[in-house]
RNA sequence: GGGCGGAUAGCUCAGCUGGAAGAGCAUCGGCCUUACAAGCCGAGGGUCGCAGGUUCGAGCCCUGUUCCGCCUACCA
């Protein structure tokens, strides 16, 4: 094995290996014949336009731990990849390209234009998908899809029909949010508020009796051009006078009504609302209610139409703006002008400012949808952590009608085909064989709608659409409903509340039983990562620098649930390190392991040192831990178990007290040794690999005595309940604490690393065993605490002039004559009692406190009154100790 | 306006159902001890945001409060 691990080698050539063998390809028959449970994860598709982020890689790292774990487990294991058309976004990449070029979509024309689209999807769709490859994703690559693949247009043409059937699709003239730069209409949760500086202006609107006037305030003042009312808080006496009557509209000079509702905040600005029906979504609502008609005024690219006078025909909306304040100026109409903070909707793909707009738009009747979707949650579907729940209702109970219609090319094309003679409106599955002759009343021509889908229509059906439906696939059967699904909370609306409302529809299941929200990572600061800040850390680089596994143990390591993450690059780095310590501690495993060891376990077991015995008693600690934190989603908890044990425990303890066995001479001893070592490496090895693949697979491959080379496909370790020892980790414990109090006297009181000392050991007051743990485990005790001789036993005492301590009830001495200046270790002592009369004082206030004794559960009052005897009777032992020494300090003196 | 999350060691964060405050990194001291200096050994460092309350006992439960962050909303 090289010295050090080369990860950009070993995971090209694993994911090679892994995708000829196809080794993430399962077979649906092994679950339709019951051999193996089902476990299927979709992927969050990412943008066809889209480049790895951290994002995706935290997704990708926390799927894949679920997938390799559960198939570990024995699971028949479907991880579905694939992309999302992702259609504004991507229409605009490609739309940007065009400009390059000097040209625009209209010059291609429609067919052109997609295919251009699709070329630019073929030379680039690639790259997010070999990024995914590079984090390690043991995804059916088999089983890859895109939104706008065959099978999944026929499967969101079949939703569409059926809930056009259904009445749950309909059609018509609205008010939608509509972005100028897209062009198109935007669903509700497509624009993002912005907080912006404003300004308010106050406008007075003389009543047309000329009875005086009312004045409105407004943030957009161009808009007056299309109002229609002015209307007042009914019970504003302020202005019950003036309710019926009528006002004239300043600039266009026709007369509108004053009207009263309710809805008009009496406190905010004057108190009179002008409506503006065709441009402000509220004004659209009260405009509906009473009846009002609705004058656009701003056209579809942001310019003043031919509704508006004409001195302001033609000109863009801030233009217009200006012109329209200047004008009420010089009429003497404009009150005044005023700062004011508001948000304002922008485009969620383009930063725009959204302007809302009536035009014929298609929208799903969410309602019954939402219903079930909010009611299958948790009983149905759990969501983690579960928080989330109420966040995911409050938006199912809030629900307005989804507005489905997008004015842009890239996308699935809607199914509605209209009678260019007889306006009948056709909704079907097949394109019409001849739209010349295809009416089906009256033979007339037949033209498709223009407009396409919203991407999340497609994303929607994902769960089902991926495994083959409409078709009733095996796969469908096999995997559906999926496990869980896997995502940030950014699009729970967005995706995971529509995959369940058109799951429980079309499927009468809900589409996952777990969904796990994982946090946002962010940079250093927390700062959302992006681009315009130039704080992101890209995925890829860190790959590049430090190995996919560094990466993805980092982001495990982070993944807390419910927290955010911030990411900084020297974490990443610091992980490294571990993966480092994993390859060194494997290849000085080989070196000790020149072929694969002649005992079995259970032989090896057989009057098994501490070492041993211990060593694998945590084992089986580990083996539950990661297995109970895999299951509950508590992934830093697997991260950080699996650290302590491999670093802290194998690397610090085990390795060093297995050396002794490993060099001797005795072969019986060396073989089981050798057993106990290949077993707890090659354990952790399946252990650690669903966190982290390549390192652990390389390491497996190359392990003594193992045939199935394949690390992915071993099964989660075996319990093994007889190597379970409380006894062990007691015993181990206490051997810890004398190694480390032997350490501590030498680097407290400087003494040279070489030098090798003698130990005394009283274990008079120690446990039953203590003694048999301590003479069993005495070469240990020096080679760890270069030690050159020791006198162990009860009742045993050193000189006084010793450096020394108490562990466990037994006496420590390292007899430390003519080594060291002894008021250092008297110091040093000084330190030890402070502490131990700081902790006696709370042990002790405890136990005397008013009640404790009577009210305090039984086992907790004899824990307690137990700590506080080993406390005092160490306490005791080193304040003996430490006047010793000092009498011994006096005599010399 | 409504909601959610956070506040614990210098930094980043763990801390499950309340029972003597933890990790990693950073810092300080000492070591090239034949797997690993990307390493080893040792040490220092915290009134758990603030104020109350419940309890024998609170980082954890309750109430209030202050600062951050986020989501959401129709204040023209």
């Amino acid at each position: 094995m090289p010295k050090g691990y080369e990860p950009a080698d070993v995971e090209a050539r694993w994911n090679k290996h892994w995708e000829d063998n196809k080794t993430f390809s399962p077979n649906p028959a092994e679950v339709l014949s019951g051999e193996k449970q089902p476990y299927s994860i979709v992927i969050p598709p990412p943008n066809v336009t889209g480049a790895l982020h951290m994002g995706h890689a935290l997704n990708l790292t926390l799927q894949d731990i679920l997938c390799r774990f559960m198939r570990q487990q024995g699971k028949s294991v479907l991880w579905v990849p694939g992309t999302d058309h992702a259609g504004i976004a991507t229409q605009n990449v490609v739309e940007r390209q065009l400009k390059k070029e000097g040209k625009k979509r209209d010059d291609l024309g429609r067919e052109a234009f997609i295919e251009r689209v699709w070329d630019w999807k073929k030379e680039y769709g690639d790259r997010i998908l070999n990024q995914i490859r590079r984090m390690g994703a043991s995804v059916d690559w088999t089983s890859e899809r895109f939104t706008l693949d065959e099978g999944l247009s026929k499967a969101v043409r079949e939703v569409f029909v059926r809930l056009y059937g259904e009445g749950l699709i309909y059609k018509g003239n609205y008010i939608v949010n509509w972005c100028n730069r897209c062009h198109t209409a935007l669903a509700d949760d497509e624009v993002e508020h912005a907080p912006k500086k404003g300004k308010l202006y106050r406008i007075k609107y003389p009543l047309a009796d000329g009875s005086g006037e009312l004045i409105v305030a407004t943030t957009r003042p161009e808009t007056l051009l299309g109002d229609v009312a002015v209307a007042v808080h009914p019970e504003d006496e302020r202005y019950t006078h003036a309710i019926g009557k009528a006002v004239v509209l300043p600039l266009v000079g026709k007369q509108i009504p004053v009207i009263a509702d309710a809805y008009v905040d009496k406190e905010f600005g004057t108190g009179c609302l002008k409506i503006t029906p065709a441009h402000d979504m509220n004004d659209w609502a009260l405009a509906r209610t009473h009846n009002l008609e609705v004058i656009p005024v701003i056209d579809d690219t942001g310019h003043m139409n031919e509704n508006a006078p004409e001195a302001y025909r033609g000109l863009s909306k801030t233009a217009c703006r200006d012109k329209v304040v200047e004008d009420l100026e010089a009429l003497g109409l404009l009150v005044d002008i005023a700062d004011h903070d508001h948000s304002v909707g922008e485009c969620y793909r383009c930063k725009s400012v959204i302007e809302p707009h009536v035009s014929e738009q298609w929208f799903v009747k969410v309602g019954p949808l939402a219903k079930a979707a909010r009611e299958a949650v948790p009983s149905q579907t759990q969501i983690f952590p579960a928080q989330w729940e109420k966040t995911y209702y409050e938006w199912l109970d809030n629900i307005r009608d989804w507005c489905i219609s997008r004015q842009i090319w890239w996308g699935h094309r809607i199914p509605a085909w209209t009678c260019q003679a007889c306006g009948e409106l056709l909704v079907q599955m097949e394109d019409p064989a001849d739209l010349a002759h295809g009416c089906a009343k009256c033979g007339g021509a037949l033209k498709q709608e223009d407009d396409v889908l919203d991407t999340w229509f497609s994303s929607a059906l994902w769960p089902f659409s991926t495994l083959g439906w409409p078709e009733k696939t095996d796969k469908l059967k096999a995997y559906y409903p999926t496990g869980v699904l896997v995502t940030g909370f950014d699009i729970l609306f967005f995706w995971v509340a529509r995959m369940m409302m058109m799951g429980i529809h079309f499927q009468e299941q809900v589409p996952f039983h777990h969904v796990y929200i994982h946090a946002l990572v962010r940079d250093e600061q927390g700062k959302k990562m992006s681009k315009s800040t130039g704080n992101v850390i890209d995925p890829l680089v860190m790959i590049d620098k430090y190995g996919t596994d560094s990466l993805r143990f980092t982001l495990t390591a982070f993944a807390a649930m419910g927290r955010d993450i911030k990411l900084s690059e020297k974490r990443i780095e610091g992980y490294r390190h571990f993966v480092n310590k994993i390859w060194n501690s494997a290849r000085f495993a080989l070196m000790n392991l020149p072929e694969a060891p002649k005992a079995t376990l259970a032989q090896a077991l057989e009057n098994a040192p501490l070492a041993n015995r211990w060593i694998l008693h945590r084992l089986e600690e580990v083996k539950d831990e990661v297995e109970s934190a895999t299951l509950e989603y508590r992934f830093n908890d697997i991260a950080q178990g699996l650290y302590k044990f491999i670093w802290n425990e194998f690397c610090d303890w085990y390795v060093e007290m297995a050396k002794g066995d490993l060099y001797g001479e005795d072969e019986a001893k060396k073989d089981a040794t050798r057993k106990v070592l290949l077993t707890v490496l090659s354990e952790t090895m399946v252990l650690l690999h669903p966190v982290m693949p390549f390192v652990t697979q390389e390491i497996w491959s190359v392990l003594p005595g193992i045939t199935d080379k394949e690390l992915a496909c071993q099964p989660y370790p075996v319990r093994r309940p007889e190597c379970k020892s409380p006894q062990a980790a007691r015993d181990m414990a206490f051997f810890q604490g004398v190694v480390g109090a032997v350490r501590t006297i030498r680097t407290e009181l400087c003494i040279e690393p070489a030098k090798k000392l003698p130990l005394i050991i009283d274990t008079d007051g120690a446990f039953d065993g203590a003694q048999a743990v301590l003479t069993g485990n005495a070469h240990l005790i020096a080679q760890l605490g270069r030690i050159d001789s020791s006198d162990i036993g009860p009742g045993k005492t050193g000189p006084r002039a010793s450096g020394t301590a108490v562990v466990e009830g037994a006496r420590i001495f390292v007899p430390l004559k003519g080594i060291v200046d002894f008021n250092a270790e008297v110091a040093r002592l000084d330190k030890e009692l402070g502490k131990l009369d700081k902790q006696l004082a709370a042990l002790k206030g405890k136990l005397s406190a008013p009640g404790f004794a009577g009210n305090a559960p039984a086992d907790i009052v004899a824990a307690e009154q137990e700590k506080l005897a080993g406390l005092e009777d160490a306490k005791g032992k080193l304040a003996e100790l430490q006047e010793r020494l000092k009498s011994a300090l006096t005599e010399e003196a």
